[in-house]
Order: structure tokens, then C-alpha cells, then sequence
DNA sequence: AAACATCTACGATTAATTTCGTAGATGCAA
DNA sequence: TTGCATCTACGAAATTAATCGTAGATGTTT
């Protein structure tokens, strides 16, 4: 199922940290929104420090989805993703592809190397894909 | 400024079809729920047919944010985006690569070209960009 | 054991986005 | 010139997502 950006962003620190709290949760969420205050990011995000009641509702509405399982450990829980990175990944970069880029994911690989700063093993990486995927031309 | 999805969907019309009243845009989105019925994607967003004065509400709201242009023409407004595909793109996609992809483009870059299909060209033109990166590294 | 901290559960509020209904103006056809 | 179609404007409902407050249970500290 396609997580919401709360839901994401609880999700990114599951796939890091591995089984979490959800107070192991709040407090790294609110690191980062702290560090990536003065950053040119995050507009009009970065609204104050969230609730611990916050987060733990979010995680039990995720729970409900079935987006994450958890396991009771003393008196609270200790969650863990139920979705796998690379899925999720895929599933929202599919979307993304077609509704920014109209499905035209060349235009997006464009775009992407012309923006960000990708190192030269990177490249490297990339033009091995390349070059197998000339090999292995992909059969529908 | 970023768009919402709807404005987004209103936007990618207006790139492709130049000034566009409110009657043809929101015509072309009626279509295109449609032919995306079936399809695998739109899980659970194909809701029915968009009402006109839905459209038009849109359309009002992104002129005043100053995210389309329209001129009179007759008794009708004729709509132009105001802001530049590319630039939307890269805004867009900025973001998503942080949220989703915590900032790895390259992993971005691979995943795309993975999942989706490329043509042979669309693989050599990103070919040539990589080419080109390695000799002009991007400065700081 | 009293005071305090921390957890879960959960209803409810707030906020953002999307959708629509109605009104008034204007064009057009019978 | 009457009636129907189509536009814009705009308030407001509906929907979805995010945030929080409060209550009750259970540890922890002194």
C-alpha cells in the first residue's frame, strides 16, 4: 500500500534503525526536523517539534494497514517495517513517474543526474545498468 | 511554488495543450480518468467524473496562487501555465528523491531504469550525459 | 507508598485538499 | 423574447491526513 509523507517518513527511520519505539521514533524524527530546519528544503514544513502522542498515533494507524508488525516488549512495543525499502520504492517512484514526468522515466533519469551530484563510482554503477540492460533488452 | 496533485494533473494539460480553456481541461481530465480505469495504477484513485465547477475552482484557486496566467477571450478565460515544466520537474523531484530515496539519486537513477523501459536511444542519450558529467564534474 | 514519568488507546480537533451547489451574467436558438 | 446552455464567482461541504489531549495502566524514584 502507498504510504502517506507521515507515514514515509516513520518508515525511512524503521528501515535505518531496524525494530524501534515508538519514542526511539519521535526523537529521531524530531532531529531531523530539527537539523534540516535552516536547510533550503522543507519550505513551509518544518512546523514545530511533534507530539510523542503524534507519532504514536500514526504508528498505530500504520499498524492497522498492516504497514508495520510489533511485538510487545516489557510495556511497549517494538515495531518494525512490514514493507521491504526497495518495494516501496518502486511503488512510489512508478507514481511519481507518471504523474510528473508522464511516464517518460528517461526524462526523470535526465533530470536527475542533471541536478544532483551523483560521485564517479556512481556514474560507474550507472553505466554498468546501462550497458546490461543494452545486453538483456528487457522482455515485457 | 509546489503543486498539489490535482494541480499537477491541471498543469501537465496545460504544458501539453497550450492555453486551454476550462471547459478543455476539464474535459481532457475526464478522459484521462477514464482511459486509466482499468489500468493497473489509480488503486483507488479513480473516483467517478470530475464536475466542471470543480475544475474551474482549481483553476481559480492556482491563478490566484499565481500558478497559471489567463487571459479573457469572449465570455471564457483561456489558461496558461505560469510555470515551466522543468522547473515543476526538478522541484518535484527534488523532494522526492529526498523523502523517497533519502537523497541518493543514483539509487533513483537505478531503480528507473530498472523498472521502467528505456529505448536504446533514451539509453544512449543517458549515456552521453554521463559522458559528459565525467568530464565536466560539477563544480560546488 | 506517594509522587512522578512513561506507555498505550482512542476520540476529537485542526489543517489541507478536493469537490460541489447555487447564483447571476451572457450567448444562442427556436 | 423566452428558454436553454454555458461561464464565472464563491461559499461551503466532503474527504483525507496530521496533530493532539486526556484517561487509565504500569513502572520508577525517593
Amino acid at each position: 500500500m502507498k504510504p502517506t509523507d507521515s507515514e514515509l517518513e516513520i518508515l525511512q527511520i524503521l528501515w535505518q534503525q531496524g525494530a524501534s519505539t515508538v519514542r526511539t521514533v519521535n526523537d529521531l524524527l524530531n532531529e531531523q526536523r530539527k537539523s534540516s530546519q535552516a536547510a533550503t528544503r522543507n519550505t513551509a514544513r518544518t512546523k514545530e517539534v511533534i507530539g510523542y502522542t503524534t507519532t504514536l498515533k500514526m504508528m498505530q494507524i500504520m499498524f492497522e494497514k498492516g504497514m508495520v508488525t510489533r511485538e510487545e516488549d516489557g510495556r511497549t512495543h517494538l515495531y518494525k517495517a512490514a514493507v521491504q525499502e526497495g518495494d516501496t520504492q518502486s511503488l512510489l517512484l512508478q507514481e511519481f513517474v507518471d504523474n510528473t514526468f508522464r511516464g517518460n522515466a528517461a526524462r526523470l533519469v535526465m533530470q536527475a543526474l542533471g541536478n544532483h551530484e551523483a560521485s564517479a563510482d556512481e556514474l560507474d554503477e550507472i553505466k554498468a545498468l546501462i550497458a546490461q540492460l543494452e545486453n538483456n533488452p528487457p522482455k515485457p
